[in-house]
DNA sequence: TTGACATATTCCCATATCGGAATGTATTGT
DNA sequence: ACAATACATTCCGATATGGGAATATGTCAA
């Protein structure tokens, strides 16, 4: 087998650096084909391919209009990654750390009443 | 050229399923090799080898005890793909939603005073 | 020393990828 | 009808991948 296809999921669809600025440029509003190739400086096609990739995925949803492609962003479609990686944050996350040393506390309490 | 390779950043060596797999599985806490092929039913080379992709991105640490590894996950690594996933929450967290919806009224009632 | 054990590494191959260049397909304006 | 515009698709080649199988490296135990 070969590594698997970007078109898989999520995860990695977004592995390549050029689709994450996709989602960035793209934001929480519409753009063109046009105008991310513009806003990117990269090739038409390159634009085109990667937001084929990322409306595979359904990271992206399109509309037409007239002779122009409106796509936006989809981002339920990222939830997966965010909650699958949230399930590390307590590592770097100080806030959510002292929250697990305030339980433990709580925890010792109640054996010590 | 070809696809971003898979040692070149969280993002990349997160993509592969396996890959994730071995992260939860090491959850918290340590493993050898030998546990982790248990746990997961895969070969040992399987899993020597995402491993060293995973040490490669700082994803985890080893330490060396007699003729066993002790990996474990390094949490930190994971931060960029937190902190970029989380930009998009606001689509999907209907507290954050309306968090925005208040803070729009807000200044709506600023402007008509 | 020798053998068993734990892990890493190498070799092989089928496969999907990305970029570049060219071309195809609609749609609009004149 | 025709040219221009906006976008999608195809063909190409170089490259890294992941699994399997075999082998290498290093450590312990008798």
């Amino acid at each position: 087998m070969a590594r698997t296809p970007t078109t898989s999921d999520a995860f990695n669809a977004v592995a390549e650096a050029s689709r994450r600025d996709l989602l960035d440029a793209l934001g929480t509003g519409e753009a063109t084909v046009g105008e991310l190739v513009d806003r990117l400086g990269l090739t038409q096609p390159q634009v085109s391919k990667h937001l084929g990739v990322l409306r595979a995925v359904g990271l992206v949803l399109v509309r037409a209009e007239g002779r122009h492609r409106w796509y936006r962003v989809n981002g339920p479609a990222l939830k997966p990654i965010h909650d699958w990686v949230r399930t590390f944050e307590r590592s770097w996350n100080v806030r959510l750390d002292r929250l697990d040393d305030l339980l433990a506390e709580l925890q010792t309490e109640e054996n010590h009443p």
